[in-house]
DNA sequence: TATGAATGAGTGTTCATTCAT
DNA sequence: TATGAATGAACACTCATTCAT
């Protein structure tokens, strides 16, 4: 039970990192700064330290946020979707992809946070990791799917699924980097990228 | 033929860029500052503009002499590397891999920059980038030399030499931000990109 | 109304305006700084940007102020004084020297200031200048009273009224930058102006 | 006699001054700094301090070398126009404006310099001026011998002086500082006051 | 005579943070 | 809870000047 002082609380932390969140966007993360987050607000720069201990604790708060947006959206897309085999990888993997983009500043700072609490969410490449990262076991099953004509042993399966996660990830994030990029170039290299490479990685 | 006083400009603007790149190990890219140069190598912040007109040209510099190091591995290994086809294809993306994590952060920092000036170094998934980018251009002519049953035509090419440039750059990315990855495990995730993902991209 | 917030806002202002023309008085126009204004108020530069957007803000302020100073004294008169026509000219010229004379290096920066945000302010050679400046126009208006045989048109008043502003700014600055000068031949200087020149000026 | 030591050393020093003159009329005198005078020389910014003793040496200078060239453009307009009486004067007038407006930072510079050393060269409103300075006294001169009802004594005659030109330095002031009149505004300001301003003043 | 290296002080400006109210 | 005043450190950059060579 939350008094109704801890639900305003929670309120104002979430609107503090919504406005974080559109600052990100419209400047990059490099120029958020406290002063613009409160001004996006209209409050005083000051009262952002009543709910956040200092910008560190802030931009950590934004991060996470940001993280369980693209787990969620990649879940749905595995639970929703009804195809089957490797056009359901297809699919997943649009969706993630489509979902990054839509918060590219967020997602790239998310995913390429190299402190400890970071890592704690994204690191995928460590032996094991498909037994205790959702998205990648998700990703596993549905390699796993597809028919195949020698079948991948455990070993195999988690390695597959680690290089087709670092391959999508290499693409968004080179996607992001290069703002400048014409939407018909970007759809070129997604479309090449799910059904040239994707299926290449996933079949052989 | 250089003067002595060319020689010590020379040698002036190297430990600058040098002490650059200390700092940019040490804090990050974003928090380079000529201030933070000038007190690594114990002078006076002024003293910086008698060897670049402005931060910009020095990180400039920085970043060139980074990239060149990655283009130097790269080239050598094409231009040594006696094998032929596949197997060329293969030990150039070891050279490369190899090569990029042997100087992680500036690396990173580098092909993550997304700065105009960052970007006019590492761009590469623009229309007709395999013109003007020399690495790319050498990753497609390496794949242009692999047997095919059905060859590429000129925007095939491109589209594949990007595919397998992001693929890439996502392992790299992924290997150095998880820094506590074992040698071991590093090593058979290197070896199967380079052996599985990197073969069924290049012959597909 | 004012809260007592704006009410110590305004002191605040006021109080970085007077250090400002402080500065001017001591180092001249081209000379202020902001870190000069905060030392002299012993503050910390940064305050300042709470009160004003930027130097230029700032400075136009400063300048505006001093500005009114004259355009008052100027005004007053011509409010004031009952008599009429050329008598009327007179008097207003004499407090317009005096009340330059009392406020003599910023009376002169102010009038020399050649940047865009000083002659914001100062600019009246223009054609339609009377229009705009209101100082101009009570000169003008002034002019108008005086009983002539041939009434002057638009031009001509307009060019008189800017003939008589230049002829009296150039007296008050000879007599500002020639601070050797006894009381009695400043004084002479300036009566020989008012009901020689003057009158010749603005009856022919 | 020189020695050609003593000549060269002349020969640089005017050259500097001629460099100090050029970065005047294209920045303005605030902008002045002895690195762009050296860039423009395409010397080394030491070395004017084998020349100059400091800035302020060099900026005295730079101003006497200015103030002579006024001095000689209306003595010689003086001694070569054979117009006589109200006539002379107003050539006289137009030879000093256009002097002026010739080199019109260097002028301003001149003219509204307060340090002892420059008020020895341009103080002009003391008592008894005219028989001091041969500029005021070749006006006294050009005024005298136009014919008027009643002649003028001479404390008349130097106030008179003094007061035209304090008019005609007001008017130059005004069009330098100006700088964005039009030609033809300017002409006309320049016509009006030398037609029917400096008449007024020269023959009531 | 002339150079280039170097300094130290200065510029306007932005920022995260603290604190009394 | 929320404010605005205030600070001190940092930023890139320019300048006049000195000095060894």
């Amino acid at each position: 039970m939350l008094t109704r002082r801890e639900k305003e609380n929670r309120i104002m932390r979430e609107s503090i990192i919504e406005a974080s969140k559109v600052v990100i966007q419209e400047e990059g993360f490099e120029q958020l700064s406290i002063r613009k987050i409160a001004k996006k607000l209209d409050y005083a720069p000051s009262i952002i330290y009543h709910y956040f201990k200092n910008k560190d604790e802030l931009m950590h708060s934004v991060m996470q946020s940001g993280y369980q947006k693209i787990v969620k959206a990649v879940s749905n897309a595995y639970h929703s979707d009804k195809s089957k085999g490797l056009e359901k990888l297809q699919h997943m993997t649009h969706a993630y992809i489509q979902a990054a983009l839509d918060m590219p500043e967020e997602f790239l700072k998310a995913q390429l946070d190299q402190s400890d609490i970071g890592l704690k969410h994204t690191a995928s490449l460590f032996k094991g990791a498909v037994k205790e990262k959702p998205a990648l076991q998700i990703l596993a099953l549905s390699i796993q799917q597809i028919p195949r004509n020698h079948p991948l042993d455990e070993e195999q399966l988690e390695l597959r699924a680690q290089m087709i996660a670092v391959s999508t990830l290499g693409l968004i994030v080179k996607l992001i980097i290069e703002k400048n990029l014409t939407k018909t170039q970007k759809k070129r290299l997604i479309n090449n990228f799910v059904e040239e490479i994707l299926v290449a990685m996933a079949t052989i």
